[in-house]
DNA sequence: GATCTCATGTAAGGGGTTACATGATTTA
DNA sequence: TAAATCATGTAACCCCTTACATGAGATC
């Protein structure tokens, strides 16, 4: 038997979402699931040969003229049952998120206040370009005409990334304003 | 040479924080830093020996009379040096904060909306329970009569996940509205 | 001719938790 | 006398990334 954790979930969920062979999987990871969910190559393969092996998923080789081969995923009625069971099962508690600017800033009386408020500038910067990565994957979903129910849910997860993001971005301003004032 | 990442420099740091040994480090770790940095005593002591055989920490065990034995770690002029270099290196890139109800969520055309509802609602409660755990933190600080340096930056980083916790809460009140709407 | 995209996979190693093992003192 | 707190540690295991290995077709 082996382990489903989330990360076997996402993957099988994404082979319901268009997805069906392995570099399909991490490109959809790397767009649409991105600011929730991102995992490598060295994870997605052997998992998707487990998800076979179990049962939730049928493999074929594919191989059309030119191209190289591709090993095609579908999933059974096995798999959507899991997947199902899972998406409406319980959530586990949250998780401490790490963050490596709070950390350096807890112990930020090692160096001297201009550092620590330079820390928070490139954090910022980071945050704005995350923001505006969100506005664009935001503008393509609505400019593509495949408006199903993913886009729906699709939407709404970008929503939190957006609200969130911005919050942080804010919580920087005023951090670098209350630092500075106090040099 | 053994590696040093971000968790090592956090016990470190937490030696000029008051903590001398692994259990004083466990405490503050699920006390102060528990809104950005967690870990396990499985993580503490194998890197606490680390540190002194690095040259990073001095140990001596100490022995109180009817108390069990301690391991006093305290840290050197070599570990001071690494910790500023740490704290004011640059910061790495944004990691993707997993987030297993967002991940359901984007898969929630695969449940009826009421229990995707009911998920975020779930969510929305530990959110509470969490921000109104940063209160107590911050109620507990403020009325501490040790207001030093450190309490200063604690406050920030506490006022981060304040923020961003009460930006999220906001997230899945609207998100309920909206799905309610749509039934 | 170089580089980008498509395509699959493995091995080594990093970083972490959980469960276990032990035991004294203090408090309820 | 039961349980909570103080105190240290290890072994098994999980999850994941990075780097490597390979190769063809398309584009610039």
């Amino acid at each position: 038997m082996v382990k489903m954790n989330h990360t076997t979930y996402a993957i099988l969920g994404l082979l319901t979402a268009g997805c069906h062979t392995g570099y399909d999987v991490k490109q959809m990871m790397d767009n649409s699931l991105n600011h929730f969910w991102k995992i490598s190559y060295g994870q997605i393969y052997p998992t998707l040969r487990q998800l076979a092996d179990e049962g939730f998923a049928e493999v074929s080789t594919a191989n059309e003229g030119g191209k190289p081969d591709r090993k095609e995923y579908v999933i059974t009625e096995r798999g959507k049952e899991a997947l199902e069971q899972w998406v409406s099962g319980p959530l586990s508690s949250l998780p401490t998120e790490r963050n490596e600017l709070l950390l350096k800033l807890f112990f930020s009386r090692h160096q001297p206040a201009e550092k620590a408020i330079a820390q928070v500038e490139a954090y910022l910067n980071s945050l704005q370009e995350r923001y505006n990565a969100y506005l664009t994957i935001e503008h393509s979903i609505l400019s593509s005409c495949a408006f199903d129910a993913d886009a729906k849910y699709g939407l709404i997860t970008l929503e939190y990334g957006k609200k969130v993001t911005k919050a942080a971005i804010e919580w920087c301003e005023h951090t670098i304003q209350q630092l500075e004032e106090e040099e």
